[in-house]
DNA sequence: ATTGTCATACCGACTGGTATGTACGGAAAT
DNA sequence: ATTTCCGTACATACCAGTCGGTATGACAAT
């Protein structure tokens, strides 16, 4: 195995997975390398060959599950040409990832929260993730306006902006609250201002 | 001095100060007991004579927070009867503190965030906080329905986490983006769309 | 008025545990 | 043979929380 660059291992795989299960639980601050590494089934020798600290796994982390994420929604918009119709399907992809399966919550919105001030790079890399979803959506939010509701009276520019804002918050209330089903109604109201606003 | 019970004490209010500010910006975990001393100008001797952990300073500091929220809203809708307007009143408290001053996010959305596996009880002090502001909106939102909008097709229940879960997810991506304006839009974008919902 | 007692208030060195990161060595693969 | 890979032991720093100590004022007894 040796001769590679060190990227793509399976052991690495390991500790990408555990760490992003933790970091997505307990935070940044709170998970430890040992307990990533204990997670993984590896020890710290293997953490630290293909991660040069604990920031340097945060920022892999944060860019993997940005990357996923845009991943999913592209897959949940495949085919679809019609803007309005786009901005629909992501948003059935988030009612569905939060109806079905484990919500863990958001790693980018989890570690944005306490590291911002502290760690900037971190930081970055988390507004780099929403921003990756702000653009195209708001691509489409534009677009949709354009074609469908032209001479409405609202801005669509902020409005990815505002979509992302209340699905991170309502990830947030899910984990005081519990309550799957204020998720979903708060995906179902953001459908309904959505279809207000452009008449559909 | 002495005989007196240990609570309201200059020092202990210094702590409290301090402790809101640094679990604000770094987070539970990251704050430290001596940061906190330092900044409250005072040694960890204190600290642990008016708190029994810092675990019971982020429970005080959480039920302090909610609780000046709480205040903050009942005054700027006091007077009001009116429930679509008192809604309205509580937008325009929240816009008007994204505004003016210096927004340092919202300690309970915050710490939720990192403690909500790790701690169930400030995680209870969390949700206790959130819901006290949903159930006193719900209360306006509903009765503003029967009042204003009785006929329309929506569930006012559901509305008032809607707003909070907004407002939260807001607050995060000021953290990564630092864009006031994007703020100020998303809590226009409730208002809008609370005027298209009762009618007005 | 003075003294003694006691609880509150506060200090700061210290402890035990744990955190990240390093040093180094051996296994395994090319 | 050399490089990747991964394990163990360790270095260093820092964490929450403890503990004895001092200071101060309230109250009671003298």
């Amino acid at each position: 195995m040796p001769r590679t660059k060190a990227t793509e291992s399976p052991t690495r795989d390991k500790l990408l997975e555990a760490g992003d299960e933790i970091m997505r639980a307990k935070g940044y601050v709170a998970a430890t390398v040992d307990e990533i590494c204990a997670a993984a089934g590896v020890t710290k020798g293997s953490f630290f060959h293909y991660f040069k600290s604990k920031e340097d796994l945060g920022k892999v982390l944060i860019e993997r599950f940005a990357a996923n994420q845009a991943a999913g929604f592209q897959q949940a918009q495949a085919g679809v040409d019609d803007p309005l119709e786009r901005v629909y399907r992501a948003l059935d992809f988030a009612d569905e990832a939060f109806r079905t399966g484990e919500i863990r919550g958001c790693l980018v919105g989890t570690l944005a929260q306490e590291i911002w001030l502290t760690h900037p790079d971190l930081r970055d890399a988390c507004r780099f993730g929403f921003s990756r979803f702000i653009e195209s959506m708001k691509h489409d939010l534009v677009e949709a306006k354009r074609l469908h509701a032209p001479a409405a009276d609202f801005d669509p520019e902020g409005l990815s902006a505002y979509l992302l804002a209340t699905i991170q918050g309502s990830m947030l209330l899910y984990k005081t609250h519990g309550d799957r089903e204020m998720m979903l109604a708060n995906v179902g109201y953001l459908k309904s201002h959505l279809r207000s606003l452009y008449g559909r």
